[in-house]
DNA sequence: CATTATGATTGATTCAGATCAACGCATATG
DNA sequence: CATATGCGTTGATCTGAATCAATCATAATG
């Protein structure tokens, strides 16, 4: 089954000063949605950096804030591609689906993630809310204005475009080359550290959000192969799981050796 | 063996306006040189636009020709990126080695291709000479100094890497899911449609400057395997092999319905 | 010219993961 | 409360490709 049913989401309205999101950092007064913004510097995303307090009526305008049920999707391949998004809340993935009906998720999106920037006129992949999740939704057109005018932010974008390729480029090697175990640890690995990078108390147990599908779509593995390759690493004692969702790092240094391979 | 017997290529003298180089076509007086600036504009390159033309000898103090033999590395995954190229003459591979030895060929650069663009300080590849091959080499500090000053050109570049970022998920998709023929049949319809693209006269013969260890690095298959696919496809009468570097395509319609699936 | 590499093909065997099938477990539903 | 449904795990079997091994063709070398 290709396509979910059509997406419960929201559009509310054009946001002003005060509505919140997640670019733009030093837009906001209200010191709870400016908390939101504060998660996407943990990522590290260059453009929270100075544009934003210079020109924060322009930005104002274009962004919307976006709510979306889990299971719901944001957008599909081939739909005109007029809005790049951020992830501000919850885990959004983003996929190919084969004739055969098989679906390669690309990637998992979490607070701070770009959503739709490198498409052309239509997006050239399917979105949808792995979790409840909320995003902040940017006008095509009018952002590509806005750059025009400040090419810092076309400069920044650029960097985020490059280093979504490399990552992309070391996934592809990944899953080309590795066990089903291996990629399993990789994923679970990458999986932990972001968690860990944005919250500041350290934790070893971590909740999966998604299916034992979704992993499976994303690893290029059935799910009965996760499955398995689930109870391999814990059968080695490298994590433990109390129920399927929620996985408990026992040791971390031997589950980023066998990532690293 | 990782690492190939080191480069054996030239750096000729910083090139003033009668240097050849891809590309910014205008620059150049001699039509010699205007010729091989051409063949990039067969790549619909946006960036071969209006900009050489009002610029020409800013650009032409970041170039530089370079000549490089079959087999030799242009640079390794982890030297500093000081450089990014376009090819103007033959084909250049760029692959990631893993600890294993094995190797993950990530694409086949054809005239009018970028190289290095997408990368932090370090390269994240490995690029080696597929057949000799002729280069331009761009001053990466000096031309982002000239990025700064024209907005345009990283516009240009922005699409160029959006477009890369695509075509690596696209055949992200197709090594995790499709068959080895399958593989070698999008494979061989990529490099003939775009051999079909660079000459105007209609040639169903391809020869394939790349070994079978080259598409075979290049399809996440072993030798063997693409052997084997190789000779499925001439029994089935989509192709012929007058020997393992020529290939006549028989049956287009079929090969690229087997691509597709 | 014989000899030695090198690359490609083909066959035999092995293996990782897909597929098919059964079952456990939880939550939802009549 | 019994039943149904969805998700995850485990087992049995099948299969596509890797690996190992042999052979062939062609080019390189003494």
């Amino acid at each position: 089954m290709p396509f979910q049913d059509s997406a419960t989401w929201t559009k509310d309205e054009p946001m002003g000063l005060e509505a919140p999101h997640c670019l733009f950092q030093g837009l906001l007064a209200d010191t709870a949605q400016r908390k939101l913004c504060e998660s996407c510097r943990v990522k590290g995303l260059s453009i929270c950096g100075g544009f934003a307090a210079d020109h924060a009526e322009e930005l104002a305008g274009i962004t919307q804030k976006v709510s979306c049920g889990a299971g719901s999707t944001l957008f599909r391949e081939g739909d005109p591609a007029d809005y790049f998004y951020t992830v501000t809340e919850g885990v959004v993935e983003f996929s190919k689906y084969l004739l055969s009906g098989r679906r390669q998720i690309l990637g998992f999106l979490l607070k701070g993630d770009f959503l739709g920037l490198a498409v052309q006129d239509q997006y050239s992949y399917t979105a949808e809310a792995t979790t409840n999740c909320t995003l902040c939704q940017f006008n095509k057109k009018q952002f590509e204005r806005l750059m025009r005018l400040y090419p810092t932010l076309e400069h920044t974008l650029f960097n985020a475009v490059s280093n979504e390729l490399m990552e992309v480029e070391n996934r592809m090697v990944a899953l080309g080359h590795q066990l089903a175990e291996k990629r399993l640890a990789a994923f679970l690995t990458w999986y932990w550290e972001r968690m860990r990078r944005m919250s500041p108390v350290y934790e070893s147990a971590v909740t999966l959000p998604m299916t034992r599908r979704d992993i499976a779509d994303y690893l290029c593995l059935s799910i009965e192969a996760v499955s398995r390759a689930f109870t391999k690493l814990r059968n080695q004692g490298v994590i433990s799981l109390s129920d399927p969702q929620n996985v408990r790092i026992l040791d971390a240094d031997t589950l980023r050796e066998l990532a690293e391979s």
